[in-house]
DNA sequence: TCTGGGGTCCTAGGACCC
DNA sequence: TCTGGGGTCCTAGGACCC
């Protein structure tokens, strides 16, 4: 049996353990630069505002007074954590597969046992740490899912655990469950599928596997399988190291000069490589990419991307930032303005395999011990302490972020002050919101 | 005025090999 | 006149997920 374990409205409630005066209201959590909403409460799904929905249209769907929040995600992973070790206590094989969701198996061969384990678990989550979750169990990964999902909405089921295990139930549920609500169907597949009349699961999973492989690939075929109960879906979870890390972001206004888009490089080539020596790896090819702003249909449209290899593997900020500016000026162009840039790094293997290089063995010695020293200094007197220089200031390209009038309270509070007696603010700048979350980081430490 | 960021996997097609 | 068959590896692009 296979459990999936699901926050509820995730950001929003993270915002809601923080400042309870939220609940009830219909609050959404606002992606970077305050563009769209990437979470919604409960209410701000009834007043129909869409998920990704524009910041500036959300006014459209009511006259009501929605609180607008913008995302911190440092928050966010530090419940997620505590939230993991307390599925972590009861999980076999726990799988990490997003930062509000995982996937575990279950330790008895009872449905009862195993719901009543799983009962515990979600009062333990609501009690420990204060967020919502609810949790689908199943034979398949994919089953669990859709247990998840029924589970959370239906407001009679007060446990908020689901099984899914008896056939006739199954059969129930998968009449009632839409084709894209299946885990595996996008909107591509969406499209095809009801183009041909096939608008339910029950109705998917009696289609030939020929056809199946036909429309889509592989993965839909094992989708089907695993509604019918058969295990055959794979999880990489992020527990194990990634294949790929990436930090990009999209600037507040559209930039033209080099040196400005070339600091958010540097900056970005800096994190890929602080996630690196975290995870213990190093990377061989570092990408870089450059974009215009699509939504500006007055200034002509410009996209590429460039990667390079570099000579061996490698997790030092100065390598891969040398070889990302390398990157990124054989792609850059005068005449274009740009909106986003990002560094990816690849080809990522555990430092433990690493070859040396023999022709510059003495400079990886001296890079290792210099980024060790790097990484200590930051992780003892905050994250921001050493840097390149290009990034020490923040840049043109840090993102619009004005949606704090709200959080002034919550931010207050989550510095240790007592709300009713701290000044209120209106405007605070990303650096001032990254002190807190480091002193936050800090005392959790 | 205003539209995110970070991942994984699969497939087709080209280059190249014997 | 006539021009095979079977591989591997790499990359770009497209689909999906949260």
């Amino acid at each position: 049996m296979y459990a999936l374990a699901d926050c509820n409205n995730f950001f929003v409630s993270c915002e809601r353990v923080f400042d309870p005066t939220l609940n009830g209201k219909p609050v959404v959590v606002l992606s970077n630069n305050d563009g769209c909403a990437i979470s919604r409460s409960n209410e701000a799904k009834a007043l129909g505002i869409p998920m990704g929905c524009p910041a500036f249209q959300i006014k459209n769907y009511t006259t009501e007074n929605v609180v607008m929040l913008s995302a911190r995600h440092i928050l966010y992973q530090d419940l997620s954590n505590r939230i993991m070790r307390i599925l972590g206590e009861v999980a076999i094989n726990l799988e990490v597969y997003s930062v509000d969701e995982a996937f575990f198996k279950l330790p008895f061969d009872d449905d009862v046992k195993n719901h009543k384990l799983l009962v515990t678990v979600v009062k333990n989550v609501q009690k420990y740490v204060g967020v919502p979750v609810s949790i689908g169990f199943a034979a398949t990964r994919t089953l669990a899912k859709i247990a998840s999902h029924v589970a959370k909405k239906d407001p009679s089921n007060v446990n908020r655990v689901m099984g899914l295990t008896r056939q006739d139930e199954i059969d129930s549920i998968l009449a009632r469950t839409k084709v894209d609500d299946i885990w595996g169907i996008g909107r591509k597949l969406n499209a095809k599928l009801l183009s041909c009349g096939i608008h339910d699961a029950s109705q998917f999973v009696r289609l030939p596997k020929s056809y199946l492989q036909k429309i889509g690939n592989i993965n839909l075929v094992r989708t089907q399988q695993e509604l019918l109960g058969h295990d055959c879906v794979s999880i990489n979870p992020v527990t194990i190291a990634h294949k790929s890390i990436m930090n990009s972001r999209t600037f507040g206004h559209v930039l033209k000069k080099k040196g400005d888009i070339s600091d958010a490089v540097l900056s970005f080539a800096q994190s890929c490589a602080a996630q690196l020596r975290r995870e213990r790896s190093a990377a061989l090819t570092v990408t870089v990419y450059v974009r215009g702003d699509h939504f500006r249909k007055d200034l002509p449209f410009y996209s590429n991307s460039c990667s390079v290899k570099m000579q061996t593997h490698t997790a030092s900020t100065i390598e891969i930032a040398q070889y990302a500016l390398i990157a990124f000026n054989s792609i850059f162009r005068d005449e274009y303005f740009y909106r986003k840039v990002g560094v990816m790094v690849t080809d990522i293997i555990p430092v433990n395999e690493m070859q040396l290089n023999i022709f510059n063995a003495e400079q990886e010695v001296k890079h290792s011990r210099l980024m060790t020293a790097v990484d200590d200094i930051n992780r003892r007197y905050g994250s921001k302490q050493i840097m390149l220089a290009p990034t020490l200031t923040k840049g043109e390209w840090a993102p619009q972020q004005n949606h704090f009038s709200h959080q002034s309270k919550t931010l207050r509070f989550y510095s240790g002050m007592n709300p009713r007696y701290a000044p209120r603010v209106t405007n605070v700048s990303i650096d001032e919101r990254q002190n807190d979350e480091d002193r936050f980081d800090q005392r959790n430490a």
